[in-house]
DNA sequence: TCCTTAAACGAACGTTGTTCGGATAACATC
DNA sequence: GATGTTATCCGAACAACGTTCGTTTAAGGA
């Protein structure tokens, strides 16, 4: 009956069938209770979910070997976040529909403002940098999330939509389009995080 | 009584009140007639909003000047994509909710395709820095929302909850508090556009 | 003129978030 | 130990949502 439970039953819900599930009703039925008396303990749904986003982020989180520079300390700890993202479906889609002022956001804020701006950056770019790579992050996991769910038969379908269109409007998609069917999440969220950090580099660099 | 008409009504719907009020009730006042009608032109909410998604990308976006070499010709781009969101509220949360294959998306997606093969990528760097791309511009867009809606207020909000908390845990949000308030989405959306594009030409330059 | 077909409607069903008043139990106080 | 206060839970209900079904209406072709 506490709000612990409450927040343990949501996060169960959500790992188990999606964010579409986590209804008030569904919360009620796995704590063997009422829709009403959660109202006790959360004011909304929506404080649930934004108490519930930032609950979710409390990831025991290796930190990541000495032995790497900051770029690459960042990128470890992005594959992670992301990994931890994907462990959890729905996460992604929470995250980007409330606040981020938890305690668990703040600290992941905090730690990647001390990256960057040990790494010689600004407070205010670091900051920047550190949304921008948040945003890249938690937006790549939403976008492709349906498409990592039929895996395959998505691959086969997105083929065959371009191959299906005449070839006047869209050449190359069209004429790539073997190739480009296999590009897969992972490959996407390489290509723009490596993007991103060298971006980042080229930045320390220049106000260097 | 046509799709197109009830696509008007459900952009001007989105528009004016935003993505929460897109609802196949108001949808159908807006046309004057009841909601079962709808289900003739349309199979799903889902399908409507699909629709829409598309459909809303539909601007004549005014080409990039010939003077910009490709990075200045993505970042005029990606600057247009992102003004255009944001001039239609609701809008990124439509986009990242639902698959894009519709004509407008695909089209978006082959323009930028051939600038970066031109630029000299692989097809299949190309393709997923677009996507990359994509990502940054709607997740920005769509995190930034709240956050701009309320514009001075969430600064002072945001400036009081880093300044509030003991600074044992979060020592840099609280010592560099004043200065990261007022760090607004444009600079943030700058920030991670660039770092993105000169990543993006290193990327060109490692390739060759 | 009659028949077929497509579109709009009215009414309902199930589910959602949320509110309110009453029942109930625990806890503090005299 | 009795009493009153407080916090919690429950039952029922309300409005709004997406969706479906059967009927009515209107238009177009044979």
């Amino acid at each position: 009956m506490t709000l612990e439970a409450i927040l343990d039953a949501a996060m169960a819900l959500l790992d188990a069938q999606g964010a579409a599930a986590l209804t008030m009703r569904s919360v009620a039925q796995v704590l063997c209770c009422k829709p009403s008396s959660l109202y006790h303990h959360v004011r909304d749904r929506e404080e649930l979910v934004t108490l519930l986003a930032d609950r979710a982020l409390d990831v025991a989180s290796a930190p990541p070997p000495d032995t790497l520079d900051w770029t690459g300390k960042a990128a470890w700890s992005a594959r992670l976040f992301r990994a931890h993202l994907r462990r959890h479906p729905g996460l992604a889609s929470l995250l980007s529909g409330t606040e981020r002022l938890g305690p668990n956001s703040l600290a992941g804020q905090e730690y990647a403002l001390e990256l960057f701006i040990r790494a010689g950056l600004s407070p205010r770019h670091a900051y920047a940098a550190a949304s921008s790579l948040a945003t890249f992050i938690v937006g790549s996991v939403q976008f492709n999330q349906r498409l990592d769910a039929s895996e395959a038969d998505e691959r086969r379908h997105r083929r065959l939509l371009f191959g299906s269109r005449d070839g006047s409007a869209l050449p190359l998609l069209v004429r790539h389009a073997d190739e480009l069917a296999d590009v897969g999440s992972d490959d996407e969220f390489e290509v723009g995080l490596n993007a991103l950090l060298t971006g980042f580099r080229a930045l320390v660099e220049e106000t260097r």
